[in-house]
DNA sequence: GCTTACCGTAAGTCATGGCTTACCAAGAAG
DNA sequence: CTTCTTGGTAAGCCATGACTTACGGTAAGC
């Protein structure tokens, strides 16, 4: 739910391969497995930190169960991601204020 | 440089912690340092990474190195994120599609 | 020149996490 | 009811990576 656990589930390689297949349409766990190069409790377990993380939805259709992405799941890091930018683009502003101010004080440029 | 190394790069907490203190302005690795938890080493390996992925910039001065953040960096990020979320909103809209156009199939509510 | 501050790298340790096989539970199918 | 499909969980293995101490190299200060 945290930007930290969405940038912790991203990080993975398959997880990010499991995401991408899911882009397009809802998938089952055999689905998902056959289109990934590691065994099917391996998507199950992925999948788990996926939705602890928000990034997808299940729902249950007797034995199966279609994982979808859920699309609030990135807001959070999206929000965050956007505060940092702004204040790193200030401390941009800032930090060539204070070089090229100083060099030449008094300057009102 | 590509989005994978800045996923895996954001994935670890210090290294969030890190460019967290970057966020306002430049560091050396002796000021950044002093703001973790681990060692100077550790900081400077750190900042191998981040450098590596295209997070952050070095400025030598004398026997200091200023680090700071590489705006370009995240832009990749946001790059990635943009694209990726295009999709899943389209995807959203054919899934509704899909069920409730089929459900009712003729109808054009 | 000598010493001190700054910082990157090497080597080694240890925990984390991703993978596997084995197992178990629940619904579908016959 | 029995069998097959589907998929989550447990236990164990192993590679990756985050951390440490030790070291070396360069610039600053005296």
């Amino acid at each position: 739910m945290a930007y930290q656990e969405v940038l912790t589930a991203l990080a993975d390689p398959t997880r990010r391969h499991i995401l991408e297949s899911l882009r397009n349409k809802p998938l089952t766990v055999g689905q998902l497995s056959v289109a990934q190069p590691v065994s099917r409790p391996a998507v199950s377990q992925h999948l788990k930190v996926l939705q602890q993380a928000g990034l997808v939805n299940v729902e249950t259709a007797g034995t199966r169960r279609f994982y979808s992405v859920r699309r609030e799941g990135l807001g959070e890091l999206r929000t965050y991601l956007d505060g940092y930018w702004s204040d790193v683009l200030a401390a941009y502003g800032a930090e060539i204020e204070r070089r090229f101010g100083d060099e030449n004080a008094g300057t009102d440029h």
